[in-house]
Order: structure tokens, then C-alpha cells, then sequence
DNA sequence: CGCATCTACGACGTTACGTAGTAGATGCTA
DNA sequence: TAGCATCTACTACGTAACGTCGTAGATGCG
């Protein structure tokens, strides 16, 4: 518990673009379509995305099957899930935890204050 | 508001281990005192310590103030502030914030759970 | 079979960071 | 006040991540 692991560097701005497209698709993308999509913002090579992708992937951000020669990649977990796991990641990082909690949530908005107490709620619910 | 702003990459090893050094201290520290700390611990030249304090600074993590001819550094913000931070950080990136709040309190420990609880009990408090 | 397309892999530039050396400014001390 | 110790400023080099792309070879389809 309580490891010393290695900071999740963030992803990289091409890296993070490509992986809205996947996060925003319902089904694995082709990389062609990532391309595509892609492409409408910025002046890329087909390559550049392959590249990229295969790098998220080597990360286990990403899952792939294939489809016949081509590969589709999926988000290996939603946004969400990441944001968390940064949030989580930061905590873990400070020092007094409890400090560290007062500071967060002296900082988010009240709606985020409420969202927060929901979810803690919801929690409860759950799980006694 | 909700700006698209550059994510702060996680400090680099010996930048930790330093600001460690900074955040532990209760007031500014010479760079030969963090040198002579971090000297227990690694094999480390004085004026690579120099560099890393100097990075730091143009970081905006580190204040410092003239003493004689030295610096005198410390941390711009307390540890439990950074992480804060990189938490709210961490949120503005997910794409739904309830969701991801709802994943962030699904895995915290139970007594971390309690902390946010006390912690936003705190806010409610002071903020009505 | 041949063309279009895809992957595999290597490559290069940039930036952050770990690491350190040198030169010159500066302050204390005999 | 001359000189030594110490500090900063600046430069530099290696590595790793990432943005970016090209080439070569595999592969599927008409």
C-alpha cells in the first residue's frame, strides 16, 4: 500500500487528441478513421497517427483487434476512469492526505462540492 | 474559465526529492543545505542540486530571496497544495466531472472517504 | 495477379530532466 | 587588502518521451 509508484506522465497533446477520438467513439476505431478525424484539425501524416497510436497502446492506454490487416483501437478505460486515476495518483503524492482533501475541495466549485457529496453518497448507499 | 490549459508534468525524481527537502524545511534553505541533505542520500555534485533549485524557480514551484551572495530557497506551495492542484488538474481533464468524481470516491480507501466527508463537512461549515 | 492499404520499424528534431564542469563574481579572513 | 573559499551564471551532454514522417514489406480485394 501506499507504493511509491511512478507518476502516469500526462499524455502529450497529439496523444491526448487521438485519444478524445477514441473516447468518443462507441466502437474501436480503425486507424484510418483516428486519421481522419484527426485530420479535419491538424495537417498529420497517416503514420504520424499509426505512430501514435502504437505508442498509446504500448502504454496500455488503449486496447486493439484486429480487422483483417487493419487493427481498432478502443480507450482501454473512459476518461473518466483516467481523470480519476490522476486524481487518485495526486492524492497519493501529498503528504497529509487529510490536508491535502481540505485543499481539494477548498478549491472546486460548489457545484463540484455537491457532485462530490452526491457521489459520497451514492458510495454510502453502496456500501454500507 | 475551464481554460485549456497545459498540464504540469509530474516532477522529475530529483526534483522531488528536493522539493521534498524544501517542503520538509520550516524556513528557506541555501542550496548548500539542500545539497548537504540530499548528499545522504545520493552521490550528487553541488552544482547539479543548483541546477535542479534553478529549474524549480523558473517552474514558479520555488520562491527565493537573497542571502549575502547565495539564494535562499522554499517551496511556493505547501506539498499538500501541489497535490491539490494536480487533483483539480486531473478533474478539469475528465470529459464528465459527476462521473468522474463518482470513479475518484469509488476508489479511495474508506478512510479516505471519511476525510473527504469531514473535509467538505468543514466547507459547509465555513462556507454556509 | 496487381494495386491499394496496412503494419512494422526506424529515424530525426525538440524538450524535459539528470548530471556536471568552468568561469567569474563576491564575501570573509588573516 | 590580498587571497581563498564559495556562490552563481551559463553551458553542455546523455537519455527518454513525444511529434512527426518515410520506407519496406505484408496482405487483402477486385
Amino acid at each position: 500500500m501506499t507504493s511509491e509508484e511512478k507518476a502516469p506522465r500526462p499524455l502529450g497533446d497529439l496523444e491526448r487528441v487521438v485519444m478524445e477520438q477514441l473516447w468518443a467513439a462507441p466502437d474501436a476505431l480503425t486507424v484510418r478513421r483516428v486519421y481522419e478525424q484527426v485530420s479535419t484539425t491538424r495537417d498529420l501524416a497517416y503514420t504520424t497517427v499509426m505512430t501514435v497510436l502504437d505508442r498509446l497502446q504500448k502504454k496500455n492506454l488503449t486496447e486493439r483487434e484486429r480487422d483483417g490487416k487493419a487493427w481498432r483501437y478502443r480507450a482501454a478505460a473512459p476518461r473518466e476512469e483516467m481523470a480519476a486515476d490522476l486524481m487518485r495518483d495526486a492524492l497519493d503524492r501529498a503528504g497529509d492526505r487529510r490536508e491535502a482533501l481540505v485543499r481539494f475541495v477548498d478549491q472546486v466549485s460548489d457545484e463540484e462540492a455537491a457532485l462530490l457529496r452526491e457521489a459520497l453518497a451514492k458510495l454510502e448507499e453502496r456500501e454500507g
